[in-house]
RNA sequence: AGUCCCGUAGCUCAGUUGGUUAGAGCGCUACACUGAUAAUGUAGAGGUCCGCGGUUCAACUCCGCGCGGGACUACCA
């Protein structure tokens, strides 16, 4: 136990940082915070696993900071609170790195090099920042078990995601599908959504476009439509921008919401009078011009076109009715050619109406899907089927297509020219740039058949591949599918019992999110990340899902057996075994598991569907994978799941939150998290994007090495709602070293220097609050507010109102009010009960601080705890974070106190407004200030804080004026709360009446306590409770108003008066001189004034108060000195010579 | 394009259930303090509460339509 309380030169909170993580790790203290605060139980904590091979960015600090805060505010609350750290370690991120190292693309792997050496570098790539990621983990202070990560890549990893799979394999909820990717036919290869992103990509180009008629089918659906028409069919007209999509057309959707109308006109082509259906909205730009001319006017071959609307209608109307194929190369299945609704349908451009080929668009093919609506698909000669465009972008030739299906159901007639030609030109090398197009042809023969309104040449963006740089093909892919839509109610419902913040997040962003599910596409075809543990044999009539390593061994040696497998990779793994040297004797990763063939239940072989799984679906199963589940920990699982608390970005609410919260859902009929803090992005101060290339980006390293973790921590937590973007400005993070840890490190400086000084170790018999002076238990019950402020806060994870709770009590009242009215209290005086009540007071004040603020600030709160109770020694602990986090003490809680302090707070900041306006310094004293007391609960209130008030404004006394005196000038306001819900519309009147209230009038008012006039007739009766009255003004003094609050200030100085300044001013130099001369604050002195007019008076007069307060044994009035020492001072513009001399 | 967030002083942000003088810090200007001192305090100036409509006696606050910034999801006739 240190027998004084450290001080220090000057705060460095870098080096506080560099210290106290010493300590951290030699006492151990984040494993023995963890082990010995196990009060309450546990508190489950969910880490959302960064990818090690990026570097950390200052946007990590801030979602860490978020989670460390949490995690140490629940420890200190009695928690136990495990945090296992993790690493995101496949995916594409790490393949794309590789690719660019290795200088290699997509296309080299399995060629160029191996897909083992490929998967080999990516595990190596993929943990190459882990050294900084754990430095910065570990200079922040963020507490995290860092020594037992889970890894995504480990074999037992994968193994939990494995049973995962199989769970819902075996529930029926893993099925294969297939969905609508972007297609590079020129490459042969899918492309991700981010490569369809990199610059460039979208491309304007000239395409032809046409307006199709489709010819309704007359029938009950559709009766009403046929009515009142002259011609014999009616059509929906559609627009396209792929005119080589119209053979697969399966359907049309109208938007439900939006009115369409029945135009009767002519073709432009045929000039045959044509009906057609279009959204009213567009009739402008489909039929421009004349709109009122005659139908019979028209001649055939004029330009403008008449028309005339006879019938207008919801598209819900339309719904359902049935149309003709447009173009009968190929009959799909049954349903097809029916107008479907759909939300996405908008009156934007085209005609309202959108033709639906659900091969080769998404919103097609969920439109259709939705509808069931069959999509137009071929069977091909090796039984297999695919749409009407083949993988090189051509029109399926008839030649590749099954003989049967051809006799059944193609159009050989009407489909030849047409088969075996590219979508688009760019697929066929050999086709000269300005060769006709498969687009305008069709166009051409819908012409000539009359189904056509509008042809012509449109430019518009259509996103190109990066590397052929041919147009992109939307194409069907096959793909493996969670049945997640199976689920969704289940989820919205364990959605809505998540506490989200903020609420918006989850009721919006996620809410909506789940309302608009669709099936989770699984499937990826790459190479670095966990396989799909999935055989099927050749024909696909037998499938097998495997879920663990054990079953995988025991599949195989059936293989083996069977002969279609030489010797068992997983031969030395022993079942049960979960060390990591038993999980290391073979590798679940490509290529190893694509080289494993099973044996089907009827004797033939199996292969591994190559895809790899999303790694969302990784990061989304560490509930489960981190523990190994349920191969390990499965009679404790309910221990660790779910989570009370996760946090990471908004970015997550799709990715991690979502993944999360699904697998949760579906395996465990859970939620995964319960409480959830998602934080905005961090954006430099001019409010751009954080990037490297931009130059913006703020090194985390380098900020926490100048201004150590805690300013950075606690300016990204208290500077804005961590849910709101953060305009990062290293400014701030300064200002908050000065402010408040500059500020409560001023005030630990000051306690630890005159507590030294004193001898104070808070060894004597705690003074009961009740016995101390008002102003400590102020602020003893300020205090307690805080604790219980505070404490509700973290219970409510709003971190950034704790930290704000906490800063304004340090800097405002605990510093700027208590210790600086208190200051002689603290220096000259008896060791007393007085003095022992002040350090006692502010001791616990520090303290407390120190441990509320702990969760933020785990650095600099340390250092001032240990400094603190390293003296006292009242705590058993050796660190903050091991200590209890305070309750409040309701007792000591004295609003009324608060308040009165409150009102002492804001009189003095308005009289010395009033100084400042005269220009007269505090240092001045002043006779008196008056106030005006309306009742005598203010009087009390103000005569409790009266001496403070006037010590801190130099004032000698107060007059109270009560409220029949005349020299008060009234105001009175109504109260609109009050009055409002009473008179209505009668307020401003009523208002304007109030506020324009004669003095004589408001008198009268008060006496009987009643006002009535009338105002349109109407009777208006106010009572004085209906009304404030302020005493506003007093003719003749200086006066300030503040709310309620009105104060005078008598700003004549008498002589005595200001004798009595000068007096002090001559306190103020002569501590000055002392401190430059050197002298220690005990030494005592010798003080001679120049005699001058006034100032020999004034001197003369409070010789011994000057004395007193300088530690001077005489202080005199001289002519001449004597001794050398001699200098010059300015008094109230007076020139004085002054001697200050050490006594020996 | 859809969904969500944000928009209040030059900058960063508060602003309770709608109630009549819209607040704080930084910065700026001035002054003060000088035994907490490479600190600090006080005051002043500074506002179209993004715009336009609406509801209401009353709108920074509630509703609608826009504008600007951002995120995510799409990219579609």
């Amino acid at each position: 136990m240190g027998k004084r309380f450290p001080e220090y030169k000057n705060l460095d909170l870098a080096q506080v940082n560099k210290d106290i993580l010493k300590v951290w790790d030699a006492n151990d203290t984040f494993r023995r915070s963890v082990r010995e605060m196990n009060g309450r139980g546990e508190y489950v904590f969910y880490e959302g696993p960064p990818s090690a091979n990026g570097i950390p960015g200052i946007h990590h600090v801030l979602s860490r900071t978020i989670k460390d805060a949490v995690c140490r505010y629940k420890t200190q609350a009695g928690y136990e609170v495990k945090r296992k750290a993790g690493w995101d370690t496949h995916g594409l991120p790490v393949e794309l790195g590789v690719e660019k190292a290795l200088g290699i693309t997509k296309e080299d792997i399995g060629t160029k090099i191996s897909i083992d050496d490929y998967n080999k570098a990516c595990r190596i790539d993929v943990m190459k920042y882990t050294d900084m990621w754990e430095e910065l983990t570990r200079k922040m202070g963020y507490w995290i078990n860092m020594e037992h990560p889970y890894v995504t890549y480990d074999n037992r990893y994968i193994e939990t995601l494995w049973w995962l799979l199989k769970q819902l394999y075996a529930g029926g909820y893993l099925y294969q599908g297939y969905t609508i990717q972007p297609y590079s036919p020129a490459a042969g290869t899918g492309l991700s959504s981010h490569e369809l992103n990199l610059p460039g990509c979208y491309r304007d180009v000239r395409d032809t476009t046409c307006i199709a008629q489709f010819r309704l089918i007359r029938d009950g659906h559709s009766e009403f439509l046929f009515r009142d028409t002259d011609t014999e069919d009616v059509y929906m007209m559609a627009w396209t921008t792929t005119p080589w999509t119209l053979p697969s057309n399966t359907a049309l959707a109208v938007g439900p919401e939006i009115v369409y109308v029945k135009v009767r006109s002519f073709n432009p082509y045929t000039y045959d009078p044509v009906t057609v259906i279009v959204a009213k909205d567009l009739l402008g730009s489909i039929f421009p011009g004349d709109a009122v001319r005659e139908l019979s006017a028209y001649n055939p071959g004029d330009r403008k076109i008449p028309y005339k609307v006879l019938d207008e209608f919801m598209g819900s109307r339309l719904a359902g009715i049935n149309y003709e194929q447009l173009i009968d190369w190929v009959k799909p299945d049954p349903g097809a050619f029916r107008v479907i609704t759909g939300d996405f349908v908008t009156t934007d451009d085209g005609t309202g109406i959108v033709h639906i080929a659900p091969t080769f668009g998404a919103d097609d093919h969920r439109a259709g899907k939705e509808n069931g609506i069959p999509p137009l698909l071929v069977r091909r000669k090796d039984g297999t089927t695919g749409p009407l465009v083949d993988k090189r972008g051509y029109m399926v030739p008839i030649t590749d297509l099954d003989i049967d299906f051809v006799r059944e159901r193609v159009n050989t007639r009407t489909y030849t020219g047409f088969e075996g030609r590219p979508v688009k030109n760019e697929y066929d090398p050999l086709l000269s740039p300005d060769a006709d197009t498969l687009d305008v042809d069709i166009a051409v023969m819908l012409k000539q058949q009359g189904k056509v309104f509008r042809i012509e040449k449109q430019v518009h963006s259509y996103p190109h591949c990066w590397r052929t740089d041919k147009p992109v093909l939307y194409y069907p892919m096959d793909a493996w599918f969670i049945r997640t839509t199976a689920f969704r109610e289940k989820m919205i419902e364990l959605n809505n019992t998540i506490n989200w913040k903020p609420v918006s997040t989850g009721t919006g962003r996620f809410g909506k999110w789940l309302e608009n599910l669709v099936d989770w596409n699984l499937s990826r075809s790459r190479y670095w990340g966990t396989p799909l543990p999935i055989w099927v044999s050749g024909d696909r009539t037998e499938e097998k899902c495997i879920g663990s390593a054990a079953e995988l061994k025991e599949e195989i040696e059936k293989s083996v057996k069977a002969g279609f497998m030489t010797a068992n990779p997983l031969k030395d793994f022993i079942e049960g075994d979960n060390s990591s040297e038993n999980y290391g004797k073979f590798d679940l990763h490509r290529p190893f598991v694509d080289e494993i063939i099973l044996v089907s239940p009827t004797g033939s072989k199996m292969f591994r569907e190559p895809d790899l799984i999303d790694v969302w679906f990784d990061s989304g199963a560490m509930p489960y994978a981190q523990a190994h589940y349920p191969f390990e920990n499965k009679e404790n699982f309910s221990d660790m799941f779910p989570a009370d608390f996760i946090a990471e970005g908004v970015d997550q609410t799709r990715g991690w939150f979502f993944t999360l919260h699904a697998i949760a859902s579906m395996i465990s009929g859970s939620v995964a998290f319960r409480n959830i803090i998602s934080n905005g992005l961090v954006l430099d101060k001019n409010g751009n994007k954080m990037s490297k290339r931009l130059g913006n980006a703020v090194d985390p390293f380098t900020a926490i090495e100048e201004y150590g973790s805690d300013p950075l921590r606690w300016y990204m937590l208290t500077n804005a709602q961590p849910w709101d973007n953060l305009k990062f400005d290293i400014e701030g993070v300064d200002e908050v070293r000065r402010k408040f840890f500059g500020t409560l490190y001023n005030t630990y400086s000051f306690f630890a220097l005159y507590a030294n000084i004193d001898k104070f170790r808070y060894t004597e018999k705690e003074i009961p609050v009740g016995e101390r002076p008002e102003i400590d238990r102020w602020i003893i019950s300020l205090l307690n507010s805080l604790v219980r402020e505070v404490g509700k806060c973290f219970d409510d994870y709003d971190l950034t109102r704790a930290g704000r709770a906490i800063q304004d009590f340090v800097t405002e009242n605990l510093s700027n009010w208590y210790v600086r009215l208190n200051r002689k209290r603290f220096w000259g005086g008896d060791y007393d009960k007085d003095k022992l009540a002040a350090y006692q007071t502010l001791y616990r004040c520090l303290e407390t601080v120190s441990r509320l603020a702990a969760p933020i600030a785990p650095f600099y709160t340390d250092r001032l705890f240990t400094d603190l109770n390293g003296t006292t020694g009242h705590h058993q602990e050796d660190s903050v974070h091991l200590t209890s986090f305070p309750v409040p003490d309701h007792d000591l809680i004295d609003e009324e106190l608060e308040e009165k302090m409150e009102i002492a707070q804001k009189i003095s900041s308005m009289i010395l407004g009033l100084r400042r306006k005269v220009n007269i310094k505090v240092r001045q004293p002043l006779a008196r200030i008056m106030i005006p007391v309306s009742d005598e609960e203010f009087r009390k209130k103000f005569e409790a804080v009266r001496d403070l008030i006037l010590a801190e404004v130099n004032v000698k006394n107060v007059e109270y004026i009560d409220d029949t005196s005349s020299v008060l000038i009234k105001k009175a306001k109504p109260d609109f709360r009050l009055l409002g819900p009473r008179y209505g519309r009668l307020m401003k009147q009523i208002g304007n009446i109030v506020s324009g209230l004669t003095q004589e009038e408001i008198t009268s008012f008060e006496n009987t306590g009643a006002l009535v006039f009338e105002i349109d007739g109407q009777k208006v009766e106010l009572t004085t409770d209906d009304v404030e009255i302020i005493s506003e003004d007093i003719p003749g003094w200086q006066v300030a108003n503040d709310g309620r609050l009105t104060v005078a200030l008598d700003v004549t100085v008498t002589d005595e008066l200001r004798y009595e300044g000068i007096a002090r001013e001559f306190v103020n130099r002569i501590q000055n001189i002392r401190k430059e001369s050197g002298f220690d604050v005990t030494d005592k002195i010798t003080v001679l004034i120049e005699d001058m007019d006034v100032i020999g008076a004034a001197v003369r007069r409070h010789s011994s108060y000057i004395g007193s307060q300088t530690l001077a044994t005489r202080v005199d009035v001289v002519r001449d000195f004597t001794n050398g020492d001699v200098r010059d001072v300015e008094i109230n513009d007076i020139q004085v010579r002054i001697s200050v001399s050490r006594n020996c």
